[in-house]
DNA sequence: TTTATAACTTTGTAATACAAAGTTAATTCA
DNA sequence: TGAATTAACTTTGTATTACAAAGTTATAAA
């Protein structure tokens, strides 16, 4: 029985979750390339974040010269966290396909 | 690049995504073992399954004889929905461990 | 006929996703 | 130098929804 209290509600939720996979995809990401690739509203887009930083799981750099500009990427906690929770999905992936 | 649009939002929250998880698996379920397995209280998994019924993708079956005991099982196009929902599933594990 | 049980319904609350509009600080252009 | 532009926010408001708790109904056992 696949414990589903473990599923990690943070990262779960649809925006966030995609979020997570962009910045699990590549290193690190700008809040602009964010917001297009996911067509998200920037509020909605800085509140996800937001979260996620509150959580531990993201930090960022700004960039020192030119425009400002803001870098999005994982922590190691992060990264831990997202592996456990695609440990979990796999799991019910596994489980709905048998 | 996932398309998260595509992500079924009836099915992703976790309550319901445990309940479709378990009726996948096995053909059919009291509310009783579901409520007891799931540890849900009593008002909060008859919405879910309320609204998986909504969206189509369960039925019920009422015993005629004996006590009151409802069963659920999955619609065939539950089954569906819930086929589509994995595979997005997979496509994001397999990203995520790439 | 009382008690217990299963499956609900109702009600209320707290959380939260999301958009829209406003703010700030820096930067480029006239 | 000053105006316009841009990136990244913050604030505010709304609508949805997860969830628990308590109440209801119908049936069955004692």
């Amino acid at each position: 029985m696949i414990d589903f209290d473990k599923l990690d509600k943070t990262i779960h939720e649809r925006g966030r979750l995609s979020i997570m996979t962009m910045l699990a995809s590549r290193g690190e990401w700008k809040f602009q390339e964010l917001r297009d690739q996911l067509k998200m509203s920037d509020g909605n887009l800085i509140t996800h974040l937001r979260s996620l930083q509150k959580a531990g799981y993201v930090s960022t750099e700004k960039e020192l010269k030119g425009r400002k500009v803001t870098k999005y990427l994982l922590t190691r906690s992060g990264k831990k966290a997202f592996k456990g929770y695609l440990r979990l999905l796999g799991q019910i992936v596994t489980q709905g396909s048998s």
